[in-house]
DNA sequence: CCTTTTGGTTATCAAAAGATAAGTAAAAGG
DNA sequence: CCTTTTACTTATCTTTTGATAACCAAAAGG
């Protein structure tokens, strides 16, 4: 069938996509182990950046990690003075995380570097192809990339 | 300066696209435990996947591994049967990796599962969104993702 | 030839991540 | 009230991953 095999090849290019997302994501954040924090803990700090306060039910949910992992790390993090604990005055079996002062200004350096390595990928774009660009993620995070 | 903000709206947009990249191949990818391979090694299988045959290096560079951490994967892998090993007789040091009979099977199972994740994402689109899809897909890894 | 470089392997150790059991305290629901 | 559920924590153990040193064999290059 026509449809079906045109599929297959718009499913081929996803696989290489998302493959190229890793790799290029991976080579940007490598940064990220100068600074004192695991993978693991860098991808809590990156989706407290999206967020926050974040409770750690949320984080376990969009991070991947299993609540008692999850509270582990927290706690590393809380030791290492990149986040701040305090309880929902609403529900004080929930407890809200945000980055303390040094965590925002560690993930500012980060981001800075990051996107430093973004903007070499980007340059010498016309705004015409960076407005494009923009459509293009906002389609694809519509679709294949919704949560 | 106009174009560095809305250079900055447009970061974080791409980091809130990688976000969701990688919590949504991870969802989707979640089948992979049922089968007896780890993270690291089913990169390396997904690799094979696209391009085969593959050396030891061309491995290490392209999943973001060291050349002995990926010779240790490697034996593994061979022990479970799921590749398969050759030298390169133009190079008596070079190795030849492919997938097994084993090993192509388990990934066509997996992958299988993944399309029918993708397929259930982007069912309901028009043949003209699906266009607009794969054209944005190409826009993406000729610029930010590309290698 | 002989040295250096390249491609890969083995071994070992430490760190990180995953899984699971058991526990606490607050809230929800009869 | 009393029980159950929810949110989280602690502890522990295993597996996986990361890093490094030492090694071997083939190729490259004088």
């Amino acid at each position: 069938m026509e449809s079906n095999s045109s599929q297959n090849v718009l499913f081929q290019k996803i696989v290489a996509f998302t493959a190229a997302v890793h790799e290029v994501t991976h080579e940007l954040t490598s940064g990220v182990k100068n600074e004192d924090v695991t993978p693991a803990q860098y991808k809590i700090l990156e989706y407290m950046m999206l967020s926050q306060p974040v409770t750690p039910s949320e984080i376990a949910d969009c991070v991947g990690l299993s609540l008692p992992n999850t509270s582990r790390e927290l706690r590393k993090l809380l030791e290492k003075k990149l986040c701040e604990k305090a309880v929902d005055h609403s529900d004080r079996r929930r407890q809200l995380f945000r980055l303390s002062e040094d965590g925002q200004a560690m993930m500012n350096r980060i981001f800075a570097q990051v996107q430093k390595g973004f903007e070499q990928r980007i340059a010498g774009l016309s705004n015409q192809e960076l407005t494009e660009l923009e459509a293009a993620i906002t389609l694809l995070q519509q679709t294949v990339f919704r949560q």
